[in-house]
DNA sequence: GATGCTACCCCGCATGGCATGGTAGCACTA
DNA sequence: TAGTGCTACCATGCCATGCGGGGTAGCATC
């Protein structure tokens, strides 16, 4: 498996990831794991998708629209709420000001050493 | 407090956060507490950092000397390792293709509604 | 001797990614 | 018509991590 901080560092980022998606069409679960595997470095499964989606529906970010599908069983269409584009508006500012910082970081230059 | 989403989207970052900040320059556990202060959206507490450098340790991604201070108890001054510039490496490189991959499904456009 | 900063640490909780395993619909084919 | 394989959903349980709360101890100042 890969190393473990792997999966650490994509905490959070897959729930703007999924919102993301959510925010440029209506799509279901299965849907967003196929869209998001061509995503390098955002690859998730179906153990990490339906939770997700279980936690911004509950929290009111996406609503559900049943429909059947033509190779299986229904599908569960969610779309973003007006409570999903705000939560999307913050995370993404949010993600623009941690980024910046953590990219400033590594730009930061080596020190000279301190004395003892 | 702030909303619970925020730290999990710093999950990971704070290791690349401290890392980077011990490449940059030698130092110890409540120093880099208040260098990360300043740092936007990147800001820890102690609770954070002790695990943070005890783990990076254990991966001897960092050795650590004891040095005594003017205003209270000994520090443990921390220094990167050849692992844990290794380490930095590998996860500058993945900070750098997830960062991408995120900006890039940000702004990808709306797409059309699918039917049905 | 009380306050306050410095500097370290432990315990316990909540969160979220993910492996594993399960169910069910549909299509194709041998 | 049984088997294979893709589609599409879900539940359970593990583990790592951030962090709040609390603790100890050194040193300085008033």
């Amino acid at each position: 498996m890969k190393e473990a901080w792997v999966s650490q560092m994509r905490k959070g980022l897959v729930e703007l990831g999924v919102l993301s998606v959510l925010h440029n069409a209506e799509t279901y679960g299965y849907h967003i794991v196929q869209t998001l595997a061509l995503v390098e470095g955002l690859a998730i499964t179906e153990s990490t998708i339906y939770p997700v989606l279980a936690r911004l529906e509950e929290d009111a970010c996406i609503s559900v629209r049943v429909a059947p599908s033509p190779n299986g069983p229904q599908r569960r269409y969610y779309r973003l709420t007006q409570v999903g584009r705000d939560r999307l508006s913050a995370m993404a500012a949010q993600w623009a000001t941690v980024k910046a910082s953590v990219d400033r970081l590594l730009a930061t230059p080596r020190q000279p050493e301190a004395i003892s």
